[in-house]
DNA sequence: CGTCTTTGACCTGCGC
DNA sequence: GCGCAGGTCAAAGACG
């Protein structure tokens, strides 16, 4: 290790340093690529964000959080092959099924008109339970450091509803994949913190393509951040896969910026906070809190680069 | 005309 | 039970 600590700031801002940070170009994943995919691949979402399979690193992290990609899998129910194929239920919502399914047995012997109602609140109770099923969809956040709130990533997406945040003056907006039976959602709000830091969860798994053209452009990811690191000339002479992984740079990118700053917890949890950050910490942690994939890759990202 | 955004109302979960 | 905050719905309007 010869390098100064000093120098990472600079260095990541070099597509190039991915192979410093243990990134393999040429055979990691992008992180587009593993949205894309028609099951979310965690495996390969870790492998993207360069954490062993094993996540024995992401384990071995001083932070004193339990939580990995693989914890967040387990909360987040759909496990190995999660995906939102209705031929395929995952087991969270077929095991929801199947409870209901209990319960028809023992009511057959009782009156109709109790019967009826039975049914209408037995069907709430389905509904209500495959909501909740739904709600277990899996998540992940990522922060980008971005102008525009909507990022293009290659999938076309109707925004459903806009809320206030509370203590954030920036509101958060949500968005739904515009395309049939495809459930997967998003939500993007500017970070308090940071208002140039763009906050944006998946919930969810795309069971289709993605989509030939997005508004008379080629599907290619278009990322219109203003903040994507080195744009021009080396990401150009890298080419279209270049350009595919910039997300990656991005939060790259935005892992540097932060870099300078401390961890928040205490020695807790490790959240990444830039310089000075304040009582909001623990809010921001709680916001957070949930997002265990999207921590966990930030953690083991930035531990990396302290390793160098 | 189809698609998308806006926005107020409504629903739901959770803490007190 | 109540109030709050987050999430969703759906009608209306904008836009290409």
């Amino acid at each position: 290790m010869s390098d100064e600590p000093r120098d990472l700031y600079n260095n990541c801002h070099n597509p190039y340093q991915y192979g410093n940070l243990g990134y393999d170009p040429s055979s990691y994943m992008s992180f587009t690529d593993c949205l894309r995919g028609p099951t979310v691949d965690y495996e390969s979402l870790a492998r993207a964000f360069g954490l062993s399979p094993d996540s024995s690193d992401l384990i071995s992290l001083p932070t004193g959080n339990p939580t990995s990609v693989f914890d967040a899998r387990e909360r987040g129910g759909p496990t190995s092959e999660c995906n939102n194929d209705p031929a395929a239920p995952n087991s969270t919502i077929s095991s929801s099924y199947t409870e209901a399914g209990a319960e028809e047995d023992s009511c057959k012997s009782k009156p109709r008109e109790s019967q009826t109602r039975e049914e209408s609140e037995r069907s709430t109770k389905q509904s209500k339970l495959k909501k909740k099923a739904e709600k277990k969809q899996p998540r992940f956040a990522f922060m980008t450091k971005s102008e525009v709130d909507h990022l293009e990533d290659g999938y076309r997406w109707r925004k459903y509803g806009q809320k206030a945040v509370k203590n954030s003056s920036y509101p958060r907006s949500y968005y739904r994949c515009t395309t049939q039976k495809c459930t997967v959602k998003k939500r993007v709000e500017r970070s308090f913190q940071d208002p140039s830091i763009v906050v944006t969860t998946y919930e969810g798994q795309h069971n289709h393509p993605i989509p030939s053209t997005i508004r008379g452009n080629s599907a290619a990811v278009r990322f219109t951040s203003s903040s994507m690191l080195n744009p021009s000339s080396e990401a150009a002479a890298l080419g279209p896969s270049f350009a595919h992984d910039s997300l990656l740079n991005q939060i790259n990118h935005s892992l540097c910026h932060n870099q300078g700053g401390g961890t928040g917890g205490s020695g807790g949890t490790g959240y990444i906070y830039p310089e000075g950050a304040t009582s909001h910490q623990q809010q921001h942690q709680q916001q957070y809190s949930d997002y265990g994939i999207y921590e966990d890759m930030v953690h083991s990202m930035y531990y990396k680069m302290q390793e160098l």
